[in-house]
DNA sequence: TTTATTGTTCTACGATTATCGAACTAATCT
DNA sequence: AGATTAGTTCGATAATCGTAGAACAATAAA
């Protein structure tokens, strides 16, 4: 059973966090993620790019500290630490991500 | 007198801001400027690496819509963007700013 | 006018990052 | 057992990034 490594709650940094945000790719995936409000399998979540760099950008994800990935099957289930985060960085994901979603019911105006 | 460009509210983007601060050096720099509660000039901040590289990073926030500078005799005087970001992205900034100065407390302990 | 100060730009380098198609791996389905 | 599915890894490419020393530019001080 293939097993992933997460970083501690001590090894997840700010930078590394905002870092992993930065890219709207990822920030994209993690929005839909936190909508979905449960676990989802890796491709549940549309990617406008290959397969291959979707798996780059969820490696990147993992290592921040910001998903937790549970293999199920064939699938990879992918949850965000939402709780872990909060408590280590109090309003960063949540206020990025109203954010997020605010710009994207802007720019469907 | 040198000019300085500084994006519009319009253009300033949310992966762009999460970008600029993703970088150590930057977000000290952000911080520095954000305690002090006023213009800083550039040198006023202690910077880790040489000054051509902060030259950069400076540039970078400026181009993110994060800082605002002004020119003023030799030296550019540095301020935080804080309502226009406020305004923009409530509590990405501030919630940024409050984990990094947590991580810089916890750190010295 | 010359010198000093502050900060910027130029140029270059090494490292990192995002991208993808091909090939691969592990689990499940037939 | 073979085929299918979901996702990963490999290897490659191009772009981006952080870094710094040297040279420069604008302003102020002497």
């Amino acid at each position: 059973m293939k097993q992933y490594q997460h970083p501690t709650a001590d090894q997840i940094t700010l930078t590394g966090v905002l870092h992993a945000l930065s890219d709207p790719v990822r920030l994209n995936y993690v929005q839909c993620v936190a909508q979905a409000a449960c676990e989802q399998s890796c491709g549940a979540i549309p990617t406008p790019v290959a397969k291959s760099t979707m798996s780059h950008h969820i490696r990147v994800l993992r290592e921040a500290g910001i998903i937790h990935i549970r293999p199920y099957g064939t699938q990879s289930l992918i949850s965000l630490r939402s709780d872990e985060l909060e408590q280590k960085f109090p309003g960063v994901l949540n206020s990025v991500l109203k954010s997020a979603k605010n710009i994207e019911v802007t720019e469907q105006a």
